[in-house]
Parts: C-alpha cells; sequence; structure tokens
DNA sequence: TAGATTGTTAATCGATTAACAATC
DNA sequence: TAGATTGTTAATCGATTAACAATC
C-alpha cells in the first residue's frame, strides 16, 4: 500500500501528530547548533523515544534518511516543517486580551513561523482601543464584521468564562477553520473544523497526580526508588 | 487481582490520567450548575468519549457509581479531586516572569485548586524587586538559598532560552518533585522527578498539520467532505 | 418489580517494538 | 568493501470497545 493510500485510509495516528512538532523543535535546536547529520538512534536518545517509532514515524510521509547514514539534519527540518504547514502564512484573531491573551499576543515565535495574530477582540470596554502586540483591542460587537471582511484561518479563544461554544460556532460560522482552545471548556465543532485544547489546568492536574503517583509507589515499593 | 495491585504493576496508562482532569473539569461545571446525577453516557456525549472508556478509567481506582442510578456529581467530583492530589496544597516556584511567567503568576485558577507560587525568579537585572501577582521578583542567583530554606513541590520553567536543562536539574538536585516545563525544550530528569512540558509551539503546529490535512483529504477525497 | 446503568470481562482494534533485508 | 543505518514487515504489547451479569 502507498504511503499516500495508508493516509487516506488510516489518517495518521495521533501519537505521530503529537511526536512531529518534537522531532521539529529539536531539528531547529541541532541547526542552530550547526549539526549536519543525526541518526534516528541518536534522536531517539535525546528525546526519550525509540529510534524504530521515529523511522516509524516518519515512514508516514515518505523516506527521508540514508541508509547508513542517517538523516541530513537541514534536510529532514525542512520536510516536517512541510509536512506540518509552515510553508504558508496563517492569519490568526485572538478573542481575549487576559492573562494569557496577552502572553500569546506578545510571543514572538509564532509569528516568526508563520502564524500571525492579525486582529484582537475583547470583551470589556475598558480594554477597548488599547494596543497590545502591534493590535488595537476590538469589541467583540465587531468581530462578525471583520470575519466577513477578513479570511481567518484560526480563531483563539483566550476568553476565561463567558461565550465559549456559542463564540466558537460564531467563528466557525463565519468561516474560521481551526480553533485554538484556551477556555476550560470542551468545545464540539463539526468535522471539517479542527479544535486544539490548551488547557494548562490540566497540564497542572496530571503533574499533580503524577507527583502523588510516584510518592505513593515510592512509599510501597522500596526498591522501586531505587532505578535510575 | 485487586485495584491497588494492577495499579502497582502497570501504572496507570496516560491516556486515563489525561482524562481525570477533563472529567474533573466537567464535573465542576456540573456542579456549579447544580447538577446532582450523571451517567457515563451523558458524561461521554458532553466530552466526546465512549461511556465504556469513561467506566473503564474510573475503575482504575474504585467503583464510585450505581447500577440503575450513575453518578452524584458532587461525589464524584471530590472522589477524582482526591484522586489528582487536590487535598492537599502546593508550593510552586517560578522561574521566568516573562510573557508566559507573568499570565501564570496572575492566573487565579491554580491558587484556587490549592497551587500557590510561592516564589518568582529572573535573571534580567531590570525586572528585580518588581511585584508580580504579590511576589517581589528575585534574581535567579537567591534561587539556591530559597530552595534550601523553603520546601518546593513544583518548578515552572517560564524562561525561553537560557538555562532550562541546567536550570532543571538544579531544581531537582534541591528537592523539587515536579517540573512544569514551559521551555522549548526536552528536559531529562531522575526517575523520581515528574516532567511536565507544556508546549505552546507544539499544540499550535499540530493544529496547522490538521488544518492541512483536512482539506487535503477533501481535497482528494468529496465524499468525504460530505460528512457531518 | 421493571428499568436503568454500573463494573468488568473478553474481543477487537491500533500502536509500538524488534528484527532484518536493502542499500548507501 | 565493510560498516552503519534506513524503511518496512511481522510480532508484541497495550488500549479501547462491546457486551452482559450484577444490582441498585
Amino acid at each position: 500500500m502507498s504511503i499516500r493510500d495508508k493516509r487516506k485510509l488510516t489518517g495518521i495516528p495521533d501519537g505521530v501528530i503529537g511526536r512531529l512538532p518534537v522531532y521539529y523543535r529539536y531539528l531547529e535546536e541541532l541547526d542552530r547548533n550547526d549539526v549536519k547529520r543525526i541518526s534516528s538512534a541518536q534522536l531517539g536518545e535525546a528525546l526519550e523515544i525509540t529510534a524504530a517509532q521515529i523511522r516509524s514515524d516518519f515512514s508516514y510521509f515518505g523516506s527521508f534518511g540514508q541508509q547508513g547514514y542517517g538523516y541530513r539534519v537541514d534536510e529532514l527540518k525542512k520536510q516536517i516543517g512541510a509536512i506540518l504547514g509552515l510553508s504558508r502564512e496563517y492569519r490568526m484573531v485572538l478573542i481575549g486580551a487576559g492573562n494569557i491573551g496577552r502572553a500569546l499576543a506578545n510571543y514572538q515565535n509564532f509569528a516568526r513561523r508563520g502564524f500571525k495574530i492579525v486582529a484582537i477582540f475583547d470583551s470589556n470596554p475598558l480594554l477597548e482601543g488599547n494596543y497590545l502586540a502591534g493590535c488595537v483591542i476590538q469589541p467583540v460587537s465587531k468581530l462578525e464584521s471583520y470575519l466577513k471582511e477578513n479570511e481567518i484561518d484560526i480563531g483563539i479563544i483566550a476568553t476565561p468564562y463567558e461565550y465559549r461554544q456559542e463564540l466558537c460556532d460564531f467563528l466557525v460560522d463565519n468561516g474560521v477553520k481551526g480553533i485554538w482552545n484556551f477556555s476550560p471548556i470542551h468545545l464540539n465543532v463539526p468535522e471539517h473544523v479542527v479544535v486544539e485544547h490548551t488547557h494548562l489546568t490540566d497540564n497542572l492536574l496530571q503533574l499533580s497526580f503524577r507527583l502523588n503517583e510516584n510518592a505513593l509507589i515510592s512509599g510501597g515499593f522500596d526498591e522501586d526508588s531505587q532505578k535510575e
């Protein structure tokens, strides 16, 4: 079965999609440090992923290496970048200029990779007209006309309580194809729309669980606490 | 095999751990809205998870429901909260008072759940002495003495480039048991320490990949774009 | 009681890993 | 060439799902 067939029939597993940015990030770093060549074994060592898995992940998309040599860092980085969709620009609107919204707007690395925040909206009238990262903060009432006049790829939802599902529906109805959700709620979207959830609290609760799990195990099982 | 045996032998699967905070968050919302009772089918409907998986997840920890009735919302919330380790407080230090660091420090929901930022450090001398969310920003040179004098559970690494692995090692050497890493690098830690990675860029790149994957599939396969 | 829904087992599905022929 | 490492297949492992007896 061809790579394209496999992809069409089964889709790319979530695990693979989750690891692609990890590879990309590390390849960027290697490239910055002028490393020219890397093997799947070396990659695996650095990222705590098995070499077999790395090769298997890559094989969903093609053959990027050379037997007996490994991978050329710059080449592999370029290929994975293309797979991730980094060869074009994305226009994003940010809804919510609170703590998280401001951090995202000021973060330079998104724009550097082609993800531009082109408009910012907030329901707080006190913020209206203020500048944030070079954008005027607009009232949410202007969102609809803005979306009708501008093609937007991604909507970032960083409003803590109000709106949420309704806001998401509104963005989708007005042509936004991707939602990046920071609000602490599960959003339902139609099949053709993509949602990425970034729930900081969930991450912290997972950390909390594992802290206690570790404590529990090393409490009960002394031989385990010896392991490196 | 008892629940406790199962847990000890195999550990809890990552998927389960990842879903626990999702359940918890939704139960909080139900509780706020005075919902008293919920079935695994209803939970699954709202969260796009199968009912069987939800019941299977819960069964790693015990039996919290009643046949023919379902789950009492307040009770289940309490139980999952306890499993997540929310019955005690956690003391956290924040390293890095940049965009993300400031957003985290100002975010009220961590403290509300028992996760307190008790000290903030930054390597930028211009920030030294400024207040952030009620904490003085201290120079990183004071971190060592601070950790020796105070028991800290979690270190939040929100420094974009400098330090990173070295900083992580330093925190671990000084007794920190959990690391919440926002820097764009993979951190290696000893077995007894827990790392949680929150890489915002990775989330955005995953969204980017899926946007293109969807476009690709509906481009090639018109019958697919008909699906709801 | 009858109806509903849990907790758990067995079956299925999918992802990871080990192994190795291909080949640079 | 000999050595190294890929890409891929088959084997293994683990997670999800379907089904249902137990029982509230």
